[in-house]
DNA sequence: GCCAACGTTGGC
DNA sequence: GCCAACGTTGGC
């Protein structure tokens, strides 16, 4: 099963906002960039993925699942732009900073480290289980 | 707030 | 189809 990592600025919508949304969950809209969206689009339901936090903080601090199939992306004129529903599975019990992940030799290949710029990233499994590791998972 | 890196746009 | 110019992102 993939894993990926959705990144957001919290003073716009933060984990906590996803919070708030239960398991309704929240379409993941905004993405105007076709490798952000074509990983969305390889996303299946039932997939999870880390919540990174860009600007403020710099750090992954929860787990989020992907409820909802790439459809089009209601914000968007144009219906090539697509997007994903995810919902807020459970908060990371220590968060996993920038500098963490930068200082952990494991880590050195993943996307976040490299191309930070991207906002829908995939996240290989040794990736993930040395996340949540460190996280204390 | 600055600036480097990256992606997109548009003129040729 | 190339590439310069521009806009945006995100770390610092």
């Amino acid at each position: 099963m993939a894993r990926w990592l959705f990144k957001s600025e919290p003073n716009v919508f933060g984990w906590d906002d996803l919070i708030a949304k239960g398991d309704a969950g929240e379409e993941w809209d905004g993405v105007r960039n076709y490798q952000a969206r074509n990983n969305m689009r390889a996303m299946k339901i039932g997939e999870q993925g880390l919540f990174y936090h860009s600007n403020i903080g710099k750090e992954a601090v929860g787990i989020v699942e992907i409820i909802a199939l790439a459809h089009p992306d209601s914000t968007a004129s144009d219906p090539k732009w697509e997007c994903v529903d995810i919902k807020a599975v459970k908060p990371l019990p220590r968060a996993i900073s920038l500098d963490e992940a930068k200082a952990e030799p494991r880590l050195k290949d993943m996307v976040l480290v490299n191309n930070s710029r991207l906002s829908v990233q995939p996240v290989t499994d040794e990736e993930w289980d040395v996340i949540l590791e460190l996280a204390g998972l």
